[in-house]
DNA sequence: CATGAATGAGCATTCATTCAT
DNA sequence: AATGAATGAATGCTCATTCAT
């Protein structure tokens, strides 16, 4: 059994949880909740054993893998609004990119997202946390916006939040396969900012 | 085992189909894609021989149960903009209600709608089709409102109809249990309307 | 796969359950407390699966070894005793006798009894009180025997009943393959005899 | 990992075989024949490749474990009959509080020792030789009361060296918990005594 | 035709043992 | 010599599917 990095074994011990951690995404993207422990530790060419010694069992494994995507997720919503943080306009625009790369990247997991199974989990409570953690940097998206006299100030920010992140999903799902990421970014960002900016006179 | 109702086999079996379609249904709204032929079989009143008269297997059912759900889904939607057929607004006030409904009615049909697992089940394409199917009739309905000058002329329908779509998914998922379907309704067709409707003059 | 009695497989399952906690019986007396379902299932001529219909666990199955064991035990006790209800001397004859034959019929079950996790496979209460029921015919035996005035009457009635059913054990265990046991319920029923009658006058 | 004792290295391996099976009795004397080697590694502050040095695989700890306590519990018991040599009435109370004390101190280990898992761990003949050296310091002791002249000469002493040996099991299985060990061994002796000796003239 | 007992492949998990460091 | 990460065979249990009744 060849370690992928080539170093020696003992050294890839410490990187082992993060090379499962890959792995595992993976296999999760094509078999959703129904991921097979024999199947990951196949992939990672290691030993279910090895497995068990870094996760200690199915249901933990899935934790880690939806907080780590959902972390990575969040940090790139995130990431995007950051980068123009005085602009409403390119604000929302980066985060409909981001967006759109985020749900394309992750497809899979957020496939399965809502699978009720999914809530099981994690505490009873977050199950509804996790998803509404997306809620907040487009609530905070929109809330800059209206402060900055951009956008209407008549909008139920909840809805808009909610449509927007929905917005994403649906259309890399519907659409992702007939237009590009940037097709669908550019013709989604003139979409939501009819809807988000005040009326001009006109 | 006699059938609980009483009636004749006979005619039970006449139906049974349908029966069992309904029982399975409400079986799949509580364990998802984990449904048990057992389960189904002992909630129907039935054998588990039996079922396997109606559905070869237990995917053929899982088939049966998504077709029947989207085919009532999508009459749903029609029906509601055929409630108003010559009233843009209405009719999109009408589409969000419905919407809302059924999402919330079949909450874990669509949960799972894009659930790889879910997808191995159909043609690899009409994976994709089943879900665009539930554009056609909202791309009817911005047409029609364009047609009718009522709705902006400079939509991209495409992307248009996946976020009103999208938006009654994220709506029912993120704020279903924090506020009524009829606030929602109201709200989210507020929010499409500023979204479809042309700019009037100040 | 042929069932044992000849008769048809649908009668069999009326009486599968009785054949495989005998099956499982002789099992548990080569493997103990390691008892596993393939073997018993094989053992039985029956797939897993049977067996989890009738037995919804392991420790159910254990669970139903030890009452079955201990129950017919204990009746052969019992039996014994009330073949002989007015003469103390022939009753302890007669349950030295079921006594010995008792524990070199189910010695492997035995053998097991008094293993910690037995106890666990019960109401941590009832842990006690399995090996604490045999005490009971004994303590009968000899109360019988003090009323009667043939046993002495200075006996510590729980020390002399523990220290009798131990003997069986023990007389088993460590003498069985060198004795018959006619020999040894004659040897034991004259030692015990002498613990437990009165001294006559010289 | 660094031996817990701060010890140096070197001395600890002189003993290390020993303090692993010290550790190795008190972890079987929780988990019986469920030890696990991890756990006795773990306890003696010991990889288990360090383990494996001394052990060569889990059967051979557990023969060790053993051997190392019948040895003990026969020196207890020999003890106990050296302390009085000239007195057989003292030799049997001496031996009945060593026999009860060893009984409880050990409870786990004998508890299993006819375990037919614990029989196939040593020759098949061995298996009936541990236990039947248990008979060995009884039967001096009644050797030594009858030709003291104050045990009845009429004794089968195989079979009354059984019972005695078997009391102090049940005593402590059956009784333990309700009477403290000085009480069960005043009780006992007192049977036992009445069962060994000559009857004295009214 | 309906039935449900029987089947057994499949999956999560454990733990004795090995061996590269 | 000591270590403990890695291994994978083994085991309990589930559930879709079959078929004798």
């Amino acid at each position: 059994m060849e370690p992928a990095g080539g170093s020696t074994k003992r050294a890839d011990a410490v990187t082992n949880r993060a090379r499962i951690l890959e792995v595992a995404q993976s296999v999760f993207a094509e078999c959703g909740l129904e991921l097979e422990m024999n199947e990951v530790a196949a992939r990672a060419n290691l030993g279910v054993g090895t497995l068990y010694r870094h996760f200690a069992n199915r249901e933990d494994l899935l934790r880690a893998i939806v907080r780590h995507t959902v972390d990575d997720a969040l940090a790139q919503l995130r990431s995007a609004l950051a980068s123009a943080p005085d602009d409403p306009v390119a604000a929302l625009q980066a985060l409909v990119f981001a967006g759109l790369h985020v749900q394309q990247q992750y497809q899979p997991l957020f496939a399965v997202m809502r699978d009720p199974r999914l809530a099981k989990l994690f505490d009873p409570s977050s199950g509804q946390t996790i998803r509404t953690q997306f809620l907040e940097p487009v609530r905070d998206m929109i809330d800059h916006g209206i402060k900055a006299g951009i956008f209407r100030d008549d909008l139920d920010q909840e809805i808009a939040a909610a449509t927007i992140m929905g917005s994403f999903t649906s259309a890399v799902d519907l659409l992702g396969t007939s237009c590009s990421l940037d097709e669908l970014a550019q013709g989604l960002s003139q979409l939501l900012l009819t809807m988000l900016t005040r009326k001009t006179e006109k």
